[in-house]
DNA sequence: AGCACGCCGACT
DNA sequence: GTCGGCGTGCTC
């Protein structure tokens, strides 16, 4: 009689796990091993779950257990490090096993698909089809030619990813070739034969780094590869990556969401002359459960990543990468709420692997993680080549005319630069749109989203009003809908505004607006991409697109526009936030041989970090800010954890935080709570939002705190009243 | 989250 | 008389 129980995570938001037999035809000698897939009865439904852990007894009578229905694979799906990082995350987050161990699983095995072996991972020419395709064939089918063309310019054949990038769309016609007999099938990926580009000779501060890393390849060590832009990071990633390979071992890069570029891919492909899988979220199902297996059999050497990568099974890690790790982009912002570059760490260490955090901007975070003496410090203090710091300049725009936002001594500079023959220069503001509100000159009406406490931007040329937060849209009105007046007027600038008020001073140049508007339609970043490789258009504008990733050479001078957006923001992080993305914006201007400005538009040039930034650099920016951090006992110095609620009345939220503020002060003991308070935008898409801040000094601490907290916080009778979440480390307080 | 049960109001 | 609103309880 098999006796045995079944511990299994089941995709629900309780926060719990479940206890089942083994499935009645499931002989007693069956292994059983954590990792596995099983579809389980649920309530009146079927599911599929993770087997956890296999127990020989249950905290519950056996008359309430219910056997499982199937056991969906042989060997683990998930394999044991990985099962425990999970489960580290789940613990770490507070989060509800069953969301937890699905986001680990590709959609598609989450679903009960067949795992693995029969997976098509790609494509290879036979040698009929090539003799037929020498002799004209197929003559009339001019899709099934096409395919045939690309596949016989590569015998050895390609991954069904690296065919997705040269063909569009629809691939129905490889089973017409298949069935044929032209084409076969490649269970494995297909190995590659391609001529290895010639690495950059290093220098003496790269050198130092790759060393440092290569003699800590056989453990857990963290390194902090702070670097600024221009000076290589790349290249010391690559020699890593190079030397790990070498010893038969995998490597994992993460990227934020916006760094994963053609560019950055191609020079891994060009570089390393191994499989690559690569992760991220436009990936259609199927390819994403291909390149995950690829990882996981060990196919691919290199997984190169967005945040949910952290998550990809390799059978045989040797480093994990993170790339410009202070991205905000690796903090899942809903649901399980995980920080990919903690998680990294904790997988590295797991592993007994090396993990490098590339940075030019570190996070606070991080830097705190040097000075304690969690992470090495690797330095790339100058540029590769010949180019030269850009100067950062800030311009005083109190008491100046401003044209659309615009000032004078800041349109000289325009002026100044695009005289130059292939001059270019680039203005950032972080707002889109033509205007973030509409006022009425007689009366003062607003322009108000029904949905949120939030402003409907104008859109001119969509000839409509929007809110950036729930989408609503609606025609520009025409006449003031308090007073009547037909005087209403766009009020402050965006993306659209500027390029605008540009097009009236510099009307013979191409500007590019590179922003979420301009770029929605598949290919149009590419082709503005492009204009502006061949200098088509000499004046880019953008949001934070803009800054991050992309490189233009011929960019002399950088236009920061509201330098005071990020200054006065209502989240501690601002701050740190906002020198990021000077520096970042900093980084755009002036790579190859030519020497690049920044020029910065504020209100508040005395400003104590902005002064120090610009004299004294980023490094020293990190030092003044932390010590302001240690000062008001905040992260990383303290520990947060944030409880939000949401509901469609007012009334709801509150009472459930209040609750739940009472239930913990009887818990509390060195635990701090500040709340509950109405979220800084209290009403968004018709819900009312409100959140509580629990805050303490030590890790170890909160973690205990919010075991029993959250353990009670179900039971509560506002829970049901409410949609709530707990955010550990929160990124932004709201 | 789903899904069912169950208890009240307003309709063919 | 029944259709359907959403409060309450439960998922091994």
């Amino acid at each position: 009689m098999d006796r045995r129980i079944l511990r299994i995570a089941v995709p629900s938001p309780l926060y719990q796990s479940f206890d089942y037999l083994p499935p009645l035809d499931c002989p007693p000698y069956r292994r059983l091993q954590p990792g596995v897939r099983v579809r389980v009865p649920f309530g009146r439904r079927f599911q599929v779950g993770l087997l956890l852990e296999v127990l020989e007894e249950s905290a519950l009578p056996p008359e309430k257990l219910r056997p499982a229905l199937e056991i969906l694979d042989d060997e683990p799906l998930i394999p044991p490090d990985l099962m425990d990082l999970a489960e580290w995350g789940q613990r770490y987050y507070h989060h509800p096993p069953g969301e937890v161990f699905a986001t680990v699983l590709p959609i598609l095995l989450r679903q009960g698909h067949a795992s693995g072996h029969s997976t098509v991972m790609g494509w290879r020419i036979t040698a009929a089809g090539l003799a037929l395709y020498a002799e004209g064939e197929p003559r009339r089918a001019s899709r099934q030619r096409q395919l045939l063309e690309i596949l016989a310019e590569r015998p050895s054949g390609m991954t069904i990813q690296q065919l997705r990038q040269h063909v569009v769309g629809d691939q129905r016609n490889l089973r017409i070739l298949w069935r044929k007999g032209w084409i076969e099938t490649l269970g494995d990926a297909p190995s590659i034969d391609r001529v290895c580009e010639a690495p950059l000779s290093l220098n003496l501060d790269q050198r130092e780094a790759v060393a440092a890393i290569d003699q800590a390849l056989d453990g857990f060590q963290a390194f902090l590869l702070d670097g600024v832009t221009g000076s290589g990071k790349t290249e010391v990633y690559l020699r890593i990556v190079q030397t790990v390979l070498a010893r038969g071992r995998q490597a994992l890069i993460l990227v934020p969401e916006i760094g994963l570029t053609p560019q950055l891919l191609a020079r891994f492909q060009e570089r390393l002359n191994v499989r690559l899988a690569v992760l991220h979220s436009a990936l259609s199902n199927k390819e994403r459960l291909v390149a995950w297996q690829l990882a996981r059999n060990g196919s691919a050497a290199v997984v190169i990543g967005t945040r949910s990568a952290v998550f990809t099974p390799l059978c045989n890690p040797g480093v994990i990468i993170i790339d410009e790790e202070h991205d905000t982009s690796f903090k899942q912002q809903e649901g399980f709420r995980y920080h990919a570059r903690d998680l990294a760490i904790v997988r590295a260490r797991q592993a007994s692997v090396p993990i490098v955090l590339g940075s030019a901007t570190p996070a606070l975070e991080s830097l705190y993680n040097v000075h304690n003496g969690r992470y090495r410090h690797l330095r790339l203090p100058s540029r590769v080549g010949s180019s030269q710091e850009p100067s950062i300049e800030v311009l005083d725009v109190r008491h100046q005319t401003l044209d659309e936002g615009l000032s004078t001594p800041l349109i000289e500079r325009l002026q100044a630069h695009l005289a130059q023959p292939d001059g270019q220069v680039m203005l950032f503001l972080n707002r889109r749109g033509f205007a973030p509100t509409l006022i009425c000159h007689e009366c003062g009406w607003l322009s108000q989203c029904r949905r949120c406490d939030a402003h409907l931007t104008v859109h001119w040329k969509k000839r409509r009003m929007i809110c950036h937060h729930c989408g609503l849209e609606q025609s520009i009105e025409v006449s003031c809908p308090a007073c009547g007046s037909v005087d209403l007027r766009a009020l402050g600038q965006g993306t659209e505004r500027i390029e605008q008020a540009l097009k009236r001073v510099f009307p013979d140049l191409g500007i590019a607006r590179i922003d979420r508007d301009s770029t929605r339609r598949k290919g149009s970043l590419q082709q503005l991409l492009n204009d502006i490789q061949q200098g088509q258009r000499r004046i880019l504008i953008g949001t934070q697109m803009l800054a991050k990733g992309h490189h233009f050479p011929n960019v002399t001078l950088v236009g920061i526009v509201d330098g005071d957006q990020g200054l006065f923001g209502a989240d501690f992080r601002a701050g740190e936030r906002m020198a990021q993305l000077i520096v970042q914006v900093a980084g755009r201007a002036g790579r190859a041989d030519k020497l690049g400005s920044v020029v910065i538009q504020t209100h508040h040039p005395q400003h104590p970090l902005l002064r120090v930034l610009i004299s004294e650099g980023y490094a020293a920016f990190a030092t003044a800010a932390l010590g302001e951090r240690r000062q008001a006992l905040l992260p990383p110095y303290t520990w947060q954890a944030l409880l939000r609620a949401e509901a469609v009345s007012r009334e709801a939220p509150h009472a459930f935080l209040d609750e739940a503020r009472q239930l913990a002060a009887t818990l509390a003991d060195g635990i701090e709570l500040y709340g509950p308070v109405p979220a800084p935008m209290e009403r968004r898409a018709g819900r009312y939002r409100s959140q509580l801040l629990v805050q303490t000094d030590q890790r170890g601490r909160l973690h205990r705190f919010l075991d029993q907290w959250v353990g009670r916080l179900v039971t509560l009778k506002a829970t049901r009243k409410v949609r709530w979440s707990l955010d550990v480390d929160p990124q932004d307080l709201f």
